[in-house]
DNA sequence: CCACGGATGCGCT
DNA sequence: GCGCATCCGTGGA
């Protein structure tokens, strides 16, 4: 299978595009020289207007600064001791960003396991926290740009595949519940949660 | 220095 | 599957 980074105009979009778009790609970090990462199947969109549960709503700060900057870029936050891994999107200037929230592991299976201490599948990389454990992202590739050379990197494969997206709730957020705006991959089992879908 | 953020993992049922 | 204790980086005192 031959893989194809992303051009940098997929990030050049809104969030939601980018969000619903990035589901059915590959994720792969070359981290410690290994290869692992998996198919995207849960994706969230953080709007630069209008959403108060966007970490960049209030106010540009040391940690979210990067959410205002370059699309294409890594944006990687801490929460409770974990880390979650972003993309941020159009347009610049304004903070919007998409959380990846699950892959479906496909590459790399045994680091991944070692890394996250399971050997559970179905654990191994659903939920943001776990994913970035599994492919070993944390806080120093916040800020870079996502590309092959930087050791992270989203591919589209050769065949298409096809897929159902649903478009859900967001997950964990204590506002903004209204916005339908996590993106997941119908009935798979990756997925962080049970599908609460919304229409 | 202290309050805050919410996903995770475990123990239970 | 559900409830709850735990995790520590960050920002504002």
């Amino acid at each position: 299978m031959k893989l194809t980074p992303l051009k940098k105009s997929f990030y050049h979009r809104d969030a939601e595009s980018v969000a619903h778009d990035l589901l059915g790609k590959l994720l792969i970090s070359e981290i410690d020289n290994t290869r692992t990462g998996g198919l995207i199947v849960e994706t969230e969109a953080y709007l630069p207007v209008g959403d108060t549960a966007c970490h960049g709503a209030f106010k540009k700060t040391a940690k979210n600064s990067v959410m205002f900057d370059k699309p294409g870029l890594i944006y990687v936050y801490s929460i409770h001791a974990k880390w979650c891994f972003n993309i941020v999107t159009a347009p610049e200037g304004q903070a919007s960003a998409v959380l990846v929230r699950a892959i479906e592991p496909t590459i790399g299976l045994e680091t991944m396991q070692q890394r996250r201490g399971t050997q559970d599948l179905v654990n191994l990389c659903r939920g943001p926290a776990r994913l970035c454990q599994a492919l070993n992202i944390d806080k120093s590739l916040n800020g870079m740009l996502l590309s092959k050379s930087n050791r992270l990197c989203v591919y589209q494969k050769n065949e298409e595949s096809d897929l159902t997206v649903a478009k859900t709730v967001r997950i964990g957020v204590t506002s903004a519940h209204e916005l339908a705006l996590r993106y997941i991959v119908r009935d798979n089992r990756f997925v962080s949660e049970p599908k609460k879908l919304n229409q």
